[in-house]
This record gives C-alpha cells, sequence and structure tokens, in this order.
RNA sequence: GGGGCAGUAGGGUAGCCUGGUCCAUCCUAGAGCGUUUGGGACGCUUUGACGGCAGUUCAAAUCUGCCCUGCCCCA
C-alpha cells in the first residue's frame, strides 16, 4: 500500500487529522464507491481483531456468543411501536429475490432486538431458563442521512458487539445495566480510553427502553462521542414479542430485559484519544505489532547486525511479544517514521556501537529512549511497555480532566462547551434543556454521572433557578 | 433536513474563469538499475489520470444539466 512522506495535518485539525491518519496509517480506505460504507485495510482489521478479542473475553466471562441473521421479517420488525419509530426512517429494505417482489419485505438489521425476541420467546419458558446473557458481533445497517464518517457514523456498522439479556425481575435487570457498565469501564481501562458514563434524558433513550446508560469519551475537539450504550428494557419488549416464563410457583410471567451495544467507535476513540501529530499510538495490547527492530547498517557490519538484530528478534518473540526485523533496505530515519504512523508501541534500535557496548536502543511511542543491556531485553521490555501503557492512561485521562469544566451559568457553558465537557446543574425539564440547549449550541448528555473526574452535587438549574443535579452538556458526533 | 465548495495517475496538485497551445504540469508513490544507510538519501530509466451520463460545439479536463462521491457550515 502507499506511503505518504512529510507529516500530517496537525492533530488540532482533528478532522483533517482523522481523515488523513485513517489512510496513512492504514486503517480504512474510504474509497469505496458507496456512501457511508468503507473497507477495513489489513492493518485496521489486525488493529479491530485485538480489540474485539479483549471485548469477547470479557463477554465471554458469563455471556455466550450467537449469531443470527441479517435479514429482518417486516411482520416482526413493525411490532414494538416505539421501537419502529425510533428506526423507520433510516432501515435499508430488501424488498426483491431476483426479479421477484418478496411478499414480506425484509429489513437489513439496524440493531437486532426484533431478530431476537421472537426466538426469545420460543427458548424461553421456565424460570430456569433465566438469567439468559447472550451476545453477538455482526454488522448492521442504518440509511444515516447525516454526514458519514469512517468508524464513527456509518451505513454499515461493521463491529456492532450487541448483548441481549433476559431477567425474570426488574431489579435483576437492573443490576445486569450496571454489570455492563462495569465490563465496558473494564474494556475501555484496557484500551486506555478514559470515559464517561451517564443516564441519557428520555427523549434521547434508547426506542423502546425504560431508560439508557451511556458511555462517553471527549474527542481531541472537545465534542463527546458515545462510545457505549446499556438499555432498561423493562418488559416491553417481553410483552410485545411475548418472552414468559413459568416461575417458581408455577405462574406464567413476563420477562425483564436489558441490552448493550459497543461499536467500531471504540476504534475511533483509540485512535483519535492517543494519536498525536506523527500519527497513530496504539496501547500493546492492541497493537497488530508490539515491537519494531530496526537494525542500524553501517557498511562493512552489515551482516553481524543483521544477525545481532535477528537474534534478539527471537528473543523477543519467544517471550510471547508480536515483533516485526525491518530489514528493508531504507534509511532507518525512514522507518522510525513509517512504524510511528503504524502506531507501533516500542522500536527497538540495534547497530555496531550497541553490539560493541552490548546494548540495545530502546524508544516507545511516546519517545522515551532507554538503553537495554543485551542480555535483559525481554525483563526491559516488558517494564518499559508496561510504564508505556500506564503513560497512555494517564496522558489520556488529564487530557479528559482539562477538557471537563463546572459551569453556573448559560454563559459560562457556552464558552465551556467550545472546547469540552460542561458540568451544569439543571432540573430535569425538557423546557430547561431545549433553553440550555438552544443558548449554548450543544447537548444535554445525561445526569446521573458516573466518573471519578466529576463530583456529583446538587444546586439551582441554570436555566430556572429550580432544584437541579450535575448534569453534562457538549457538543456531540 | 437546509446551504456552500469540490471531484484531474495509488496519494496531493497545476491547467478550467477566457474551449483549440494538453496524446495534460509538478511533487509523491509503484517497478527496474546503481550509489547509499545512527531521524523522511541521491541519480538514471519507467508505469500511471480528466467521477458517470447526456447536451452545446468544427473542437470539451475547460461551458450547461442531471446523477454519483467527498468536504465544510447551519438546523
Amino acid at each position: 500500500m502507499e506511503e505518504d512522506t512529510g507529516a500530517l495535518p496537525r492533530k488540532e485539525d482533528f478532522s483533517q487529522w482523522y481523515n488523513e491518519v485513517l489512510w496513512r496509517a492504514e486503517i480504512m480506505d474510504v474509497r469505496y464507491p458507496v456512501k457511508g460504507l468503507y473497507v477495513w485495510y489489513p492493518h485496521g482489521f489486525a488493529i479491530r481483531k485485538r480489540v474485539y478479542g479483549i471485548l469477547r473475553g470479557l463477554m465471554d466471562r458469563d455471556h455466550a456468543e450467537t449469531l443470527f441473521p441479517l435479514l429482518i421479517p417486516e411482520t416482526e420488525f413493525m411490532k414494538e411501536a416505539a421501537h419502529i419509530k425510533g428506526f423507520e426512517d433510516e432501515v435499508y429494505w430488501v424488498t426483491h429475490g431476483g426479479r421477484n417482489e418478496l411478499d414480506v419485505p425484509l429489513a437489513l438489521r439496524p440493531t437486532s432486538e426484533t431478530a431476537i425476541y421472537p426466538m426469545y420467546s420460543l427458548w424461553i419458558r421456565s424460570h430456569t431458563d433465566l438469567p439468559l446473557k447472550l451476545y453477538q458481533i455482526v454488522n448492521t445497517f442504518r440509511y444515516e442521512t447525516k454526514h458519514t464518517r469512517p468508524l464513527i457514523r456509518l451505513r454499515e456498522i461493521t463491529s456492532f458487539k450487541e448483548a441481549h439479556t433476559v431477567h425474570a425481575t426488574r431489579e435483576e435487570a437492573a443490576v445486569q445495566v450496571e454489570t455492563a457498565l462495569g465490563l465496558y469501564r473494564e474494556f475501555y481501562d484496557r484500551l486506555r480510553v478514559p470515559v464517561i458514563i451517564s443516564r441519557r434524558p428520555d427523549w434521547d433513550k434508547f426506542p423502546g427502553a425504560d431508560y439508557t446508560m451511556a458511555v462517553d469519551t471527549v474527542m481531541p475537539d472537545g465534542k463527546m462521542l458515545q462510545i457505549g450504550t446499556a438499555h432498561m428494557l423493562g418488559d416491553h419488549f417481553s410483552r410485545t414479542y411475548d418472552i414468559t416464563f413459568e416461575d417458581a410457583n408455577g405462574e406464567r410471567r413476563y420477562a425483564y430485559q436489558t441490552c448493550y451495544g459497543i461499536s467500531e467507535r471504540s476504534i475511533a476513540a483509540t485512535i483519535s484519544v492517543h494519536g498525536d501529530d506523527r500519527g497513530l499510538v496504539l496501547p500493546p495490547e492492541v497493537a497488530p505489532i508490539a515491537i519494531v527492530i530496526v537494525p542500524i547498517i553501517v557498511g562493512k557490519r552489515r551482516e553481524e547486525v543483521l544477525s545481532a538484530a535477528a537474534t534478539v528478534e527471537k528473543d523477543l518473540r519467544n517471550a510471547g511479544f508480536t515483533v516485526k526485523l525491518d530489514d528493508r533496505d531504507m534509511r532507518p530515519g525512514a522507518k522510525y517514521y513509517h512504524w510511528e504512523m503504524r502506531g507501533v508501541p516500542l522500536r527497538v534500535e540495534i547497530g555496531p556501537r550497541d553490539i560493541d557496548a552490548n546494548t540495545v536502543v530502546a524508544v516507545t511511542r511516546l519517545g522515551r529512549k532507554i538503553t537495554l543491556d543485551r542480555r535483559g531485553v525481554v525483563e526491559g521490555v516488558i517494564s518499559v511497555l508496561a510504564e508505556f501503557g500506564e503513560e497512555l492512561s494517564q496522558t489520556a485521562r488529564q487530557a479528559m480532566a482539562d477538557r471537563i469544566a463546572v459551569t453556573d451559568t448559560l454563559e459560562e457553558t457556552t464558552e465551556a462547551v467550545k472546547r469540552g465537557v460542561a458540568v451544569v446543574h439543571w432540573c430535569g425539564s425538557k423546557e430547561c434543556a431545549e433553553k440550555i440547549e438552544a443558548a449554548t449550541d450543544a447537548s444535554i448528555l445525561g445526569s446521573d454521572i458516573r466518573s471519578d473526574l466529576i463530583t456529583v452535587s446538587a444546586g439551582p438549574c441554570i436555566a430556572c433557578g429550580g432544584n437541579g443535579t450535575s448534569t453534562l452538556v457538549a457538543r456531540t458526533y
């Protein structure tokens, strides 16, 4: 694949930077000739594979993976009124098989509730079948009318992890929502992406849900990106799809449900939060190549350097790292830029001077340079990478903290949302929300905030002065 | 949803206003050969493009219309 030289657009020009880095770091090719559909390059896909490997690992603790069909008959799709209303304008319909019009049009799933729940109705008979916790990782389709963006707003979401659980009681379902949030927090910890959790306002909840909890992160331009949601469905869907069970007393009861999802926005967040003017910066856990070895070849000592590099490669590979020995016929500097663009966490250099001194030079993607003893390379690298991961977390967390502002007036809030998230007091009324959103040109994201960077308190609503509680206001993607 | 701007080799561009000078400029990339190599090397050879469809015209990258795609701003 092609390689451009020269600098990226600065990360301050986030939009440009983002488009360019996706291309230059070989994440996605946006040239596919259908709006809103993009192609994963092998390198991007390798990152996806690792990110979703982490997610699978977390889900597999007490969920089972499954797979439902892409096509949903109109008759099932149209059953739940609120749900339809939320999605009807963005559903793709399959209306023909060959040249024949279908009797029942088939929807390409925009999400899978209406595919899964009719089957749940068949599967669930007794309280001993509960709780049921399944998930799948699939593509979904939404006919987005707004501006599409790779990994962020897609017409084909290629990597939707959706979990659907069924419980005997509302309380148990509510606990499951919290469990899901815990898993998502852990997931984003592993990606070194700081998050803020909050409860979406009623008008912004998932169509058909009692309430929606959302996981957001702050992007480099100060806008919030929703990167996970967990919905309490109550018994709305179980009543529609007749998901009932016989309880211990022999009575038939409606089940309570939750669903929660994460998409490739998780990868957009990882790229955006950590990346810099030189390209991607990947946490070691998701980097397709954790370490690149660059031999410094000078004149006659070529063979000697290459063989030393190969030995270091073997040692690191045996220690379990994914290692790449870059022995291409290029100048070392060109290779540094190449691998920095692709986010490789650690570069190991070995040249004649190192051979003489029995050392190697290790440089992290954040620019820390350490000289390691040849015999202790593996131990050295393990500790350098661990510190690197920690540093990523800390840097990202600080960057988020810097973009959070507590504000008391509409004017302050208007200023604050230009560069990040405002935390205000809001009384919860729709009228005040509209006033706040209009005045600040931003959105109410939610209250019931969970973040160790934000202290929740009570106070006068910034719109009406009535009793309010801490609420997030920000511009959003 | 509304408005604006744009589409020329794999990527970025010049040319468009004022049609012919363009079998299309330059940078980069790809292929080949040689000299090089502790932060984007150099020389030579070579490959490769006017988004699509209609229209105007003796003549269209250039003008007009529609479509597709992308970017920016507003709701």
